[in-house]
DNA sequence: GTCAAATATGAGCGATCGCTCACGTCAAGA
DNA sequence: TCTTGACGTGAGCGATCGCTCATATTTGAC
């Protein structure tokens, strides 16, 4: 079933036609992914539900993986320009309303195609994307560090480099959990403020 | 490849060598699991490395996802009994001696297996152990609550149930990063630190 | 020792997989 | 208009999959 390595060089989309064909492939292996998962997808499939051929499929991809490992650069893309906007703006603003603004950007976010996002998450380690999906993290961790130093007065953190590292995995893995939590027992805003209040308790120290 | 649905009813082992042939099916199956990914493992290999039939694996197990599925339980049930004896232990010791106890605990536990753990941790989902985990998740998040309204003159969050919540989503996230930033540039009790940190902080307030 | 139930085996079936390749179609420069 | 290379096609190959079933072996109650 599985080639030893796939070898073969690919052909990149020139025409016009070429990349609407790459697109409906990326399109339809996202849905696909929702419906039946990583494991149950196969590349007939997808090919079948973009309305093109096998063949042409296999032009620009070199199998289900590295179709999965497409879709999450153009997610991770979108995804690392909403978080990165919100926190230049929130350069500009009070640490509390930054904090909170961010938050509620990155939680927005989430929102747009949660079942995709997640789907795509689980497979990040799959696909070799972990030195992407690492380096967006740690240059959102740079951006958070550079903030952190700016503002020494409020920032009481001994070490805002690791203070850095924990608020943006502690965040990420909060806004994740708040997709369930939320429309539970308790509202987006009621977590949101939680969530702000966590951060804001441990930068700006007792 | 795959049936619609696994129907026939599986044999309980009864004779000590029907459970001895059963654990080995699990152990290959971490084995092969850590090694190649969920994926990339079948039945026939999980067999062939346990040593055993595929005839015979069939009749415990209603295919890869059941076995998955029965590991995902076995690890489930050790960790969450290290991690309960942890926090019972922490019910008679000062908030901030808990904190770090049971947050070092947890730690300890992620570094027994850490592969197998990460990858049973990503296949959750699909096998349909949703239920499990987050039961278990509930129990600690209880736990944990009763803890809290056990020491209003510390604990001042205003609402000690979400407080539970977040607490528990956020420790276990961060015992899970940790895994990355320990060994790159802090050390293992710098982390626990910090975590301990950001929890007590949040607990009692400014 | 006898025998029924429990346990163990593995060849192999049918399904599906990933993927290739020989061949047709289209677009654009000469 | 002709030519060339990019683009698109889908039947089908070889591999592997999940899983069954006819058969053999072991166990334990009697």
């Amino acid at each position: 079933m599985t080639k030893a390595a796939a070898v073969k060089r690919r052909r990149a989309p020139r025409q016009e036609r070429a990349r609407e064909l790459f697109d409906a492939v990326l399109d339809a292996a996202a849905k696909e992914l929702v419906k039946s998962g990583y494991v149950h997808s196969s590349t007939n499939r997808i090919a079948a539900r973009a309305g093109v051929s096998i063949g042409s499929l296999y032009q620009y991809f070199e199998g289900k993986e590295a179709i999965v490992a497409a879709l999450i650069d153009r997610h991770t893309t979108e995804m690392k320009a909403l978080c990165h906007t919100a926190l230049m703006r929130a350069a500009t603003l009070p640490l509390d309303r930054a904090v909170r603004e961010t938050v509620a950007a990155i939680v927005a976010a989430h929102a747009i195609e949660p079942k995709l996002h997640k789907v795509l998450h689980e497979q990040v380690p799959r696909v070799g994307k972990l030195r992407k999906i690492d380096q967006m993290h740690e240059e959102t961790t740079a951006m958070v560090h550079a903030q952190l130093r700016m503002r020494p007065e409020q920032v009481t953190v001994q070490d805002p480099e690791l203070a850095a590292n924990l608020v943006v995995r502690m965040v990420d893995a909060l806004v994740h959990s708040s997709v369930d939590m939320i429309s539970e027992k308790w509202s987006k805003e009621r977590v949101i403020d939680e969530i702000v209040g966590i951060v804001m308790r441990y930068l700006t120290g007792n």
